[in-house]
DNA sequence: TTGGTTGCAAATATTTTGCAACCGG
DNA sequence: CCGGTTGCAAAATATTTGCAACCAA
């Protein structure tokens, strides 16, 4: 399967039509289960787990498994389809610094390096956030590979 | 345990001076085992998760106990002592949405509102974090209570 | 002294993997 | 038809919890 470049390329979830061009460009099969997989996650509102989607597609394929559901949402995120929406989902990891800083994190080796950004602690948060509740925190998350990692890759 | 109010409150990592005060207004113990896990953590310049704490405690404290660590660093969340990096360890969950938006979580119910913010979007990373590696993405996290949560604190 | 805390072990929860049957291209 | 994919079961990983002994205040 050929991974997509960056996550850059694509925006609005991608149509079933273009969930076809990409599976055959990734030379993986567009069977029964992808599709209503993508169907669920893509039409979701909410930001649903695996445990989640396998509940709503039992309803519509009763002989769906969870893992199945696993196996293609790693395979979604390989292609570029989906994001998760944390990264850093096998161990929690802790910091005891609370002064307001940000994190870079590195998606191949997760590393995350802290950095500080005056200009984004500045900027005003949207008027439509106060109708959310009561914000306490606010911090950016940057995504990328770090420098160790790029060199890895030039040698592969 | 009295819980910290909200995260605002302290900055740099606190001292252990500090410590001794904060768990005795919590009205909980200051064992020997919180003492060192705490001083790992902040003097810690990577972000451990409990394992690595382990590894690295095991040294000073051969008879200390994962549980303890993993006991100790949620009890050190709540007194607002540290912070985990990521809030949603417990399940992954995945977003069909590629085009840039923002995350307000629940800290308490874990729900994930969507938003846009186009003043973030356009401010411009600080110059260092070139030398980090290859940025493929950003975004902005808020952490706060969702209404329908501050209301059920009302009626608490 | 004593109630909160620890360490152990067992339980729970989440995610991954080996394998034979299956099916999309 | 064939190699990738599924469903099942089992394994691997991460985290929490019950409980008796222990110890900080």
């Amino acid at each position: 399967m050929k991974r997509a470049p960056t996550q850059k390329g694509r925006k609005k979830p991608a149509s079933v039509d273009e969930l076809r061009d990409i599976c055959r460009q990734a030379g993986i099969k567009l069977t029964p289960q992808r599709l209503e997989i993508f169907k669920a996650i893509s039409s979701a509102q909410d930001h649903p787990s695996a445990e989640i989607l396998y509940e709503r597609l039992k309803k519509r394929m009763p002989t769906i498994s969870l893992d199945t559901i696993y196996r293609t949402l790693n395979t979604f995120e390989k292609l570029g389809l989906i994001k998760r929406v944390q990264l850093l989902n096998d161990q929690a990891r802790f910091d005891a610094d609370m002064e307001s800083h940000h994190h870079f994190i590195c998606t191949r080796c997760k590393k995350i390096i802290d950095f500080k950004w005056p200009d984004f602690d500045s900027t005003k948060l949207p008027e439509n956030i106060k109708a959310f509740g009561k914000v306490y925190g606010q911090q950016a998350e940057l995504r990328g590979i770090c420098r160790q990692c790029l060199k890895k890759e030039e040698s592969e």
